[in-house]
Formats: structure tokens, C-alpha cells, sequence
DNA sequence: AGGTGTTCCTGCAGGC
DNA sequence: TGCCTGCAGGAACACC
């Protein structure tokens, strides 16, 4: 399940395969993903050269001497596939370059997207215009937080899924960090003292940066004949472990909130 | 207006 | 064994 760590990932192993490279040609499969496919997509892509690789909240972004951008999100089930040996169903999108490296940007629940921007147009693509700060970089601080979640009534795990508050985090890695740093996931986003949003912000980016790190050792996988972009299963410490153990001797708990699962200890997470 | 719920899509796990 | 149901996820949208 891609968030931002699994899409940091993916930019610094299609890094390798994409950056100077000339596109020789862009192919969609299907009509669209979540959304339609841009109509010029194949002819701004083909012939140009790739500039340039980026993440910005959980989307992939690939510059070109054209001026354009190509915003990818791979939704839940995205992944890009490097090099394949054939085909596979649900295969939606297929680059290939000059020096005959072969993209396929595989997505079977269809969540994800792919728009083409201007380059120097970026602050104004629709879903960038009210992001809020990324999570690893230095606006996402404790007093941040004290501004964006003041008066909010909502839970503390709920405004942390609002990519208007941060940009990137999802119910995975909201999860992970709300456990570490020892707060209660259904406490009011407004209601949480500074020093424990402090430990929130630290333990946003321990989860993070860990992951990332997993994440990057397994881009040996990228290697292989017919490499795919490994996704690293890293054992969370609450996140999918209803009903088994936590390390302070309490259980994990789940509830459902919003149409989604939160998994915490009620031990641990008193704050 | 902020908070909450619904929808999109497919694959898979679990239950009967 | 096989079918059915429900769940997983991000973001956009509808509604109160």
C-alpha cells in the first residue's frame, strides 16, 4: 500500500532508469485510471528528455525538457514495474526508453493517477494547492501543528489523514507514529498539549525515515532480469495486529472510524 | 464551515 | 469446494 515512503522509494529507483533519458514511447492500455488518462499524454511525452525526478506529498512527479510534468499516484495498488519479461493484466501505462528500458505502471484497483502539468505551473495543479507541509521537511514542527489543529473537535487520527494538515501520511503510518509517540488516536486533534504534539512530530519522522531506509535496501530487487519495484513488508509495531500482543504486555486494539481501521494499544496510548 | 459518511475499484480472506 | 460478503486504501464529493 503505497504512502509516502513506498512513493520516496519509487522516485529513487525509477531515478536510475528514467533520469536523461529520452522517452522512445509512451503507451496507454485503458482509457483512464481513477481519472482519464490526459489526452496529449503519448505525444508531450514522446521523444522528450527526462530532467528530473521528485516526490511531493504522496505523488511522484517526472520533469521533462518540455516543460512538463507527470504527476503520478499510485493509489493503493500501484507499482511500477521495471523492465518486465511480459505483460501482466492491469499493466495501464508502458514507457519505454531510448536506451530500451521498459516501464509498466501496473494498478489493479484503479485508485491511482497520471496528469501531465507545467513544470513551472506546479504550485497550481488542483490537488497541490492546499497540501500542507511534508513531513520530513523543516515547516513540520510541533507549533505547526498547534496552529493547524487549534479548535479542531475532530480525532487526532483523523487530522492526521487531512493532507491539509500534513502531506503524505496515511492510515498505515498515522497509526505507527500515534503509537510511538503514546497518544490516544480518538483524542481531540485540538485538545493535545505541545509537548506531546513535539513527540508526534519526532515519531512522524522516526516511522518514516525507517521505513524509507527498508524500503531502500530492497531496491535490489530493481536489479533482477525482471525487476519490480520491491515493497518492503516491514513489521508494524499496532498497524494490522488486531488482537495480538503489544511489547508493554496490553493487546491491540482496533475500532473503525471515518470507513477505516485504527489499530492502537490502550495500554501505551493514554496521552 | 467543519465534521462525517459515501463512492470509486479489484483481489483476497474468511465464513458458511 | 464454491460462492458470497466484507474489507483494504486515498481523495473527491455530498450532506448536515
Amino acid at each position: 500500500m503505497p504512502e509516502l515512503p513506498e512513493v520516496e522509494t519509487t522516485v529513487r529507483g525509477l531515478t536510475p532508469v528514467l533520469l536523461d533519458a529520452t522517452l522512445a514511447r509512451v503507451e496507454p492500455r485503458r482509457g483512464d485510471l481513477r481519472r482519464p488518462f490526459p489526452a496529449e499524454l503519448r505525444q508531450r511525452l514522446t521523444g522528450a528528455r527526462v530532467t528530473a525526478l521528485s516526490r511531493r506529498a504522496k505523488y511522484g512527479l517526472i520533469d521533462t525538457d518540455r516543460g512538463d510534468t507527470l504527476i503520478f499516484h499510485l493509489g493503493m495498488s500501484g507499482r511500477w514495474r521495471v523492465d518486465p519479461a511480459e505483460l501482466l493484466a492491469h499493466d495501464h501505462l508502458l514507457i519505454e526508453t531510448q536506451a530500451g528500458r521498459r516501464l509498466a505502471l501496473n494498478d489493479p484497483r484503479r485508485f491511482g493517477s497520471v496528469d501531465l502539468w507545467p513544470t513551472d505551473e506546479l504550485a497550481h495543479f488542483p490537488a497541490f494547492g492546499a497540501l500542507g507541509p511534508e513531513p520530513l521537511g523543516p515547516a513540520f514542527t510541533a507549533d505547526h501543528l498547534r496552529t493547524a489543529l487549534a479548535g479542531k473537535t475532530t480525532s487526532i487520527k483523523l487530522a492526521l489523514l487531512d493532507q491539509r494538515v500534513v502531506a503524505g501520511l496515511g492510515n498505515i503510518y498515522v497509526c505507527e507514529a500515534l503509537y510511538h509517540a503514546r497518544i490516544n488516536p480518538r483524542r481531540a486533534a485540538g485538545r493535545i498539549a505541545r509537548s506531546r504534539l513535539q513527540r508526534l512530530v519526532e515519531a512522524v519522522h522516526d516511522v518514516l525515515e525507517s521505513a524509507i531506509a527498508a524500503g531502500g535496501s530492497s531496491l535490489r530487487d530493481y536489479a533482477r532480469p525482471d525487476g519490480e519495484l520491491g515493497y518492503f513488508s516491514k513489521q508494524f509495531a499496532v498497524y494490522g495486529r488486531e488482537g495480538e500482543p503489544c511489547g508493554c504486555g496490553g493487546t491491540v486494539h482496533r475500532y473503525a472510524e471515518g470507513g477505516r481501521s485504527t489499530f492502537w494499544c490502550p495500554a501505551c496510548q493514554r496521552g
